[in-house]
DNA sequence: CGCTTCCTTGATTTATGTCAACGTGCGTGG
DNA sequence: CCACGCACGTTGACATAAATCAAGGAAGCG
């Protein structure tokens, strides 16, 4: 069940913006408006050799030290960590776009484990270059920060679902947010309602026993809210489900850049030994 | 209650590392370990002016454009999200040594409130200031993305903790986790060991009601493994604690960074215009 | 055909929330 | 100095959400 592959083109000059490939990563950084051309060259070089994975590959393995940061270009993938008790907590679900141990190269023990819930297009960028990165283009740092910055919110809103919602919002909740990152990173509406996830996937992440996650989808099957089409979701009200949990778009959109700031960065790269 | 205010002093030169002053920040970067003097010495100039604060102050509210990043130097803090419900959800403690709103000067909206839980000392760098920070020492701009990874390493605690221990297992984790923070800051064995907590802060933290995080409270209590004067939580038997719950020390300490890393931030240091 | 994996269902137990009442210390204003 | 309100913690009775245990079904796969 290998995904379609888009080639990644390398472009050559700094001529005005080439159109890109149709990367998420791409996709996702299109709200971080700051990147000129050349920095756009430098993520396409970084993210040109990609190998595809099979499902279920360990990517990465708690405690390794593997400085190495990826791009998961097309596919999902789970992070979690190990429990004493031999049980896993899902952190969070990686989707087309994501990046993978985004602080490898400054902390070498990783603290999760991550594997791929479906075969995987990824990139690795070696520890050496993610560094050189901040010197050869302060933009795409700065990019790489804001997405450490993305992630940190998502997360927070992991928090939240976790520790404030009842068993059938946590699910609700947690199917929005998915959808709404899969459309910020290009998917189409329909692919963005289709979700690869298995109830046992669910319960571990949402900290709740597989029976009751079980239930809990049930429940919002019963009342039309998503179907189930062999093993993956499918949502098929968002707006239903949006009330079952307070859940609000806006926390996961617009990662807007102050104006100080991007007066400072382009300044930066016209002028990278300035002051 | 005021708490003692250390002064801050500047240096002047780039001599060979004078004594700095003991901030909490200096404390958590020494595991950092790639700070020449210069990179010492713009960070003591950004740190230099620190305002005080009184309990109770708000200093960030939840969607409020301010681009600044503040350092927590003395006194505790709490980040939290305000629920549609009128509750809130703290998302961690800040304690000194702390950053507050390390993304600002990249996302603009804040994603959390953050409120003062004792007078706090507290130094504000503006957006501008933290941009040209990467421009100026790039070891310091990668101390800061450093500190990133740390933080998102304790919220993934965080999760775990609230998904899956009960609320004894719970309350006896983050106790610990801010026991070992605190020591890590530079607190002294004693001043680790005294944590100035509500039960109500506890509760809306770890996602359980007051009522229970009394209950659960007592419970530690009863069996000798913390008490409380006046108001605040005094750690009494860590290792009792801790098997209530596999703390795991080890995975708040030890942020290392990758040898390949160490190299090119130190090549960078010596020829910032270099390759 | 007999595995496994994933999901389902019912009965029961346990953890936690909710409601309501009460205590204690503490600061404030009379 | 007292009376009052307020923040904070405590306790008990009860309701509810969720875990656990146990059994079984449906699909995929050798």
């Amino acid at each position: 069940m290998k995904g379609t592959i888009p080639k990644a083109t390398v472009v050559a000059g700094g001529a005005p913006i080439p159109p890109r490939p149709p990367s998420p990563v791409h996709a996702r950084l299109a709200e971080f408006d700051l990147l000129d051309s050349s920095a756009m060259d430098l993520l396409d070089r970084l993210l040109a050799e990609a190998a595809v994975h099979e499902e279920g590959t360990v990517l990465v393995r708690e405690g390794e030290e593997d400085g190495r940061t990826r791009f998961l270009l097309d596919g999902w993938a789970l992070r979690f960590q190990s429990l004493p008790g031999g049980e896993r907590q899902i952190i969070n679900f990686l989707i087309p776009g994501d990046t993978i141990g985004l602080y490898g190269a400054l902390i070498s023990r990783s603290d999760a484990s991550v594997s791929l819930l479906t075969d995987a297009r990824v990139a690795e960028v070696p520890c050496g270059a993610m560094i050189d990165l901040f010197h050869d283009s302060p933009g795409l740092g700065a990019a790489m920060c804001w997405i450490g910055g993305l992630d940190d919110r998502l997360l927070m809103q992991q928090l939240v679902r976790v520790a404030r919602l009842d068993a059938v919002a946590r699910i609700a909740h947690l199917l929005l947010e998915l959808h709404t990152r899969l459309r910020i990173s290009g998917a189409t509406e329909i692919a963005a309602c289709n979700l690869p996830l298995a109830q046992n996937q669910i319960a571990d992440s949402l900290g709740m026993s597989e029976v009751h996650a079980s239930r809990s989808c049930r429940r919002l099957r019963s009342e039309g809210l998503i179907t189930t089409v062999n093993g993956s979701f499918v949502l098929q009200d968002r707006r239903g489900l949006a009330s079952l949990c307070d859940f609000d778009e806006r926390r996961f959109l617009g990662g807007r850049i102050p104006p100080a700031a991007t007066e400072r960065l382009l300044a930066l790269a016209r002028d990278p030994k300035g002051s």
